[in-house]
RNA sequence: GCCCCCAUCGUCUAGAGGCCUAGGACACGACCCUUUCAAGGUUGAGAUCAGGGGUUCGAAUCCCCUUGGGGGCACCA
């Protein structure tokens, strides 16, 4: 039994009865009511979660730090990581609290910019988190920097991950009302107060001071300390001033900000559900930490941690980014006597070059996406196969089976490079899914965008939306590649290069010969009935009749009439021009074609 | 500089000590289909699992070191 450790399924947890019993019913395992483990029959065919490297290394950290042997730790639960660890810890000491608590989980972007991909990465983890478990997901807003905050930004961040499809159970941006939920107000300019409160806090219990030195000082000390290799610190210079000293600094009209003391010499431990477990050194966190400005507004470390732990957020799912202050965020949250919140650091989204994605190495705002004609249904699924996988060969998933299947504790470690051709193709596969409505309401503003740019001269009705469904559909990577393919039906004329007109294997009288007798034939059939299926036999027995190659004739015909040489199927194009038209544009191009052998 | 994290085809990944001669997908090549372009099908090339040491009968997998990459260290978020 003991050799089996590892790949023994975990037990039921409570918060996962719908994983368990997906899994019975996708591996037929059945286990009873007492919890007994049904017999391992495909231990291969067991989902990854209950192997997955992360719980082993907690499970070994457990069994093996302090030389004391702890009984076989419980497996966290086997979807959300979240069992009842505090348990399964026995004797060993706990680092901090350990409560059973609902999962709540948050996405607090920043108003500064548009949507980011990361943003959008990081929240549909946590939704996706959420929804599994049944946990609640948060939107917070997190405009302090009134510099730079807008309005603008915070639509469009709220719009694009709607967008996306993720709607949220507490915060602005839910139907109608300013916000919904009872752990807000949801926008941390409106809890300002909350923040000096719980500095004053700080202040009182001497876990934080008053620090008079400017700017210019500490920017002084930073060069000082670069110069001699040494790490960039606050040097601690107010750490300890006596009251006639803050009142000597005071009277020169300095303003103070708010130091939070940074404890020396302490190792902060804890288990990151997709690193497992980090330990740091408080003496690597830069030293004592500000926390409020010298006009007493707080900085993001300390409105972090206030707010989590007001809105009691159980789970802390952000970008690896954070990863080195988290031991900052565990101090805090113990300086302000809240339990501290389990943590999940996401693997970054890289630029080609492997950097942290930035907007000048790569296209980061999703709005910009979303006009390039990308879908959510893809973007969603191409974003949580950043990072993370299903462990089957499943590659096309829709949020509902994202959220059925995703697992926090299989998130890879290592940051992923965002890869645009892989996007493009998952792409069209969602759109090739979608259905003649929906597809033809999502194509619509992108029509639009052409009439508006002046590529088309007017709109295609519904009907003839829905005609040319069948052969735009699979050839769509993005909503956006509609005009280029089938833009030449609304505009009145094209006019193609007579040079494109003739195929590479014809000349030029062959060309003017060879459309001249097509024109012919397609004028007689088109008199009795203009269908794809009707054009293409007489123009075959014509082809027949020349000795003529169908590439050949049929592509002089196709950059006649459509200007192009790569269109949707040609019968079907002509039909959709209608029969007039179609001769027209023989006309037209046979007609421009003697003019060019008359001047050569 | 200091601290932390990471390392499997070009890219996203599977992998949990023997099912690995390392699997899949994107991209790429060839072929089939074909009026072009797609789509689809078949197929090929592409990874000495960053390198080196251990542990083991056996290591992509566990341990150590090295190297490389990334992130963090603000009165930004």
């Amino acid at each position: 039994m003991a050799a089996s450790t590892g790949r023994r399924r975990p037990p039921r947890s409570r918060l996962c009865g719908r994983w368990a019993s997906s899994m019975r019913r996708r591996f037929g395992l059945w286990r009873g009511i007492t919890g007994q483990r049904a017999t391992i029959r495909a231990a291969k065919r067991w989902p990854r979660r209950s192997r997955s490297s992360s719980w082993r290394r907690w499970a070994s950290s457990w069994t093996d730090r302090g030389g004391r042997h702890l009984r076989a730790p419980r497996a966290p639960c086997a979807t959300c990581a979240s069992g009842d660890r505090g348990a399964a810890r026995g004797s060993a000491p706990l680092p901090y609290t350990w409560r059973m608590t609902a999962i709540r989980v948050r996405i607090a972007p920043s108003p500064t910019g548009p949507l980011h991909l990361g943003t959008a990465r990081t929240a549909l983890f946590n939704y996706l988190f959420a929804r599994h478990t049944g946990g609640t997901f948060i939107f917070r807003l997190e405009d302090t920097d009134q510099a730079r905050s807008t309005v603008a930004f915070e639509r469009e961040i709220l719009d694009g991950l709607h967008w996306l499809g993720m709607e949220w159970d507490e915060g602005p941006g839910i139907g109608d009302e300013p916000e919904r939920g009872s752990y807000g107000p949801y926008r941390q300019m409106q809890r300002l107060g909350r923040y000096t409160e719980a500095a004053d806090r700080l202040l009182e219990q001497d876990k934080a001071y008053h620090c008079y030195c400017t700017p210019e000082e500490l920017e002084a000390e930073r060069n000082r300390q670069e110069a001699t290799h040494q790490a960039p610190r606050y040097n601690g210079r107010c750490a300890h001033l006596t009251a006639a000293e803050r009142a000597a600094l005071e009277a020169e009209g300095r303003k103070p900000v708010v130091r939070f003391r940074i404890p020396a010499n302490r190792t902060i431990a804890f288990d990151d559900i997709v690193r497992g477990h980090v330990e740091i050194d408080t003496n690597a966190l830069g030293g004592d930490l500000v926390i409020l400005r010298s006009d007493a507004t707080p900085l993001y470390h300390f409105t972090v941690v206030v707010d989590d732990a007001a809105m009691a957020i159980s789970h802390v799912i952000r970008g690896e980014d954070h990863l080195s202050n988290t031991p900052k965020h565990i101090l805090l949250f113990e300086a302000l006597g809240s339990a501290v919140p389990q943590f999940g650091h996401l693997p970054l989204i890289l630029n080609p070059d492997r950097t942290k994605m930035s907007k000048r190495k790569s296209e980061t705002a999703v709005a910009d996406y979303r006009a390039q004609g990308f879908i959510p249904e893809a973007f969603v699924n191409y974003l949580a196969l950043l990072g993370w996988s299903t462990g089957t060969e499943e590659e096309i998933l829709s949020m509902a089976e994202l959220i059925e299947r995703f697992d926090l504790s299989t998130v890879n470690k290592a940051g992923a490079v965002f890869d645009r051709e892989r996007l493009e193709w998952l792409n069209g596969q969602w759109i090739r899914r979608l259905t003649a409505d929906e597809l033809i309401d999502r194509l619509r503003p992108f029509m639009e965008a052409e009439l508006a740019a002046g590529r088309i001269d007017w709109l295609p009705s519904e009907g003839e939306m829905r005609a040319l469904l069948p052969v735009v559909q699979e050839r769509l990577p993005t909503l956006s590649a509609v005009g280029e393919l089938i833009g030449f039906l609304f505009v009145k004329e094209v006019e193609p290069e007579p040079a494109l007109i003739v195929p590479k294997r014809w000349d030029m009288p062959t060309t003017v010969a060879g459309l001249t007798a097509a024109r012919h034939t397609i004028a007689e059939v088109g008199r009795v009935s203009w269908e794809a299926d009707e054009i293409e036999p007489p123009l075959r027995r014509l082809l027949e009749d020349r000795g003529w190659k169908a590439g050949d004739l049929f592509m002089a015909i196709r950059v006649a009439v459509t200007g192009r040489t790569a269109t949707p199927p040609l019968f079907d194009t002509m039909v959709a021009l209608g029969y007039e038209r179609t001769l027209a544009r023989l006309d037209r191009a046979i007609e421009r074609l003697g003019a060019q052998a008359a001047t050569s």
